[in-house]
DNA sequence: TCTTGACTTAAAGTTAACTCTAAATTGTAT
DNA sequence: ATACAATTTAGAGTTAACTTTAAGTCAAGA
C-alpha cells in the first residue's frame, strides 16, 4: 500500500534525486518514514505530488508552492489568500495559452512557408515572399539569394 | 531610422544587458554597428527579434535558436532540418497547450472550491468534500479539520 | 567645454531547479 | 550469510539565462 521513494519517482515521472530535493524544499511535508528512515509515499501522497507537478506547470516556482503549503497547515485564515493565489495563476495561464496560440500560428506559417520551398527547391522564394528576402540580402549579404528564411 | 540599444529594448521588453547578451551568444548576427562601436537596430531588426521571441517563447533555447540562425546562414542545404526543426516544435507546442488546457482545469476546480470554502467561512466543507477533507487530516493532524484544501 | 547619461567590452556573480557524489545504511534474493 | 540493489544524508556541482560590475568611450545639451 505504500511505495519507495524510487517507485513514486517511477510513477510520477520523476527522479528520486527530484523527490528529495521537493522534500528538503518542504514540498512533501506529509511523506512518512519507517523507523529505518526509508520515505513511504501512498497515493494520497502522489495525488499531493500531482498538484504540485500542476502549480509547477503553471509557472510557480518552488518557493510559492511552498508558501502555499504553509497557507494550507495554517488552517482557515488563509483560505482568502489561496483563493487569491489561484485566481493570479489562472490569469498567467490565460495570458500564457494566448501567448502560445499566436506563437503557434507563427511556426504554421514557417511550416507552410518551408514546406512550400523543400517541394519547389525554393526556386520562386523571391516571388511568394519578397519581402523576407530583401531583408535576408541585408542581414546576410547579398551573395545568398532567392532563399527562404 | 535606426534604434540605439537601449530605444531596440524598449520596444521589444527586454533589458539592454539582454540584447548585448543574446548578440554574444550569436543570435543577432545582423545588427550593424556604427564606426565608433555603438549597435544600430533597424525595423526589420526588430522583426527578427520578434522570430526570436517567438522560438524562446515556445521553449527553445538559446543554443537551439542559434543553430536555426546557422542553419539560415548556411542556405538552401538546410531547408529540410529548418521544415523538421519547426514540426519538431510545433509537436512539443501542442502537448504543452494541452497541459496548460488541463491545468485550466484543475486551478478552476480550486477557485470554485475556495470561492465556496470562504462564502461559507468553510463550515461545510467536511459535507462538501469528505475526501479531501479526510486526506488533509491524515496529512497535516487530526487538529485541524474542516478546511479547504 | 563640461557634464551627464547611454553606450562599449570582458568577466564575474546570481538564481532556480535540479543533479550528482560520497559514505553509510537498509532491504531483498539467493 | 552474503551479496547486491536501493535508500539515506549532507553537501558539492551543473546548467541556462540572465544580471551586474568595472572601467572606460561616446553623444547631446547648457
Amino acid at each position: 500500500m505504500g511505495y519507495s521513494i524510487g517507485q513514486a519517482a517511477e510513477k510520477m515521472g520523476l527522479t528520486a534525486h527530484t523527490l528529495r530535493y521537493y522534500d528538503k524544499e518542504g514540498l512533501l511535508p506529509f511523506v512518512r518514514k519507517t523507523s529505518s528512515g526509508l520515505r513511504v509515499f501512498s497515493d494520497a501522497d502522489l495525488e499531493w505530488l500531482a498538484i504540485v507537478e500542476c502549480l509547477k506547470g503553471t509557472g510557480l516556482q518552488i518557493k510559492d508552492i511552498k508558501q502555499y503549503i504553509d497557507w494550507c497547515q495554517e488552517g482557515n485564515a488563509t483560505l482568502q489568500q489561496r483563493l487569491d493565489m489561484f485566481k493570479r495563476q489562472k490569469e498567467k495561464l490565460k495570458k500564457e495559452m494566448e501567448k502560445l496560440q499566436q506563437h503557434m500560428e507563427k511556426i504554421n506559417f514557417k511550416i507552410a512557408y518551408y514546406e512550400d520551398a523543400v517541394a519547389h527547391g525554393d526556386t520562386n522564394v523571391f516571388d511568394r515572399n519578397a519581402k523576407l528576402v530583401m531583408e535576408k540580402e541585408r542581414i546576410f549579404g547579398k551573395k545568398i539569394k532567392k532563399q527562404a528564411v
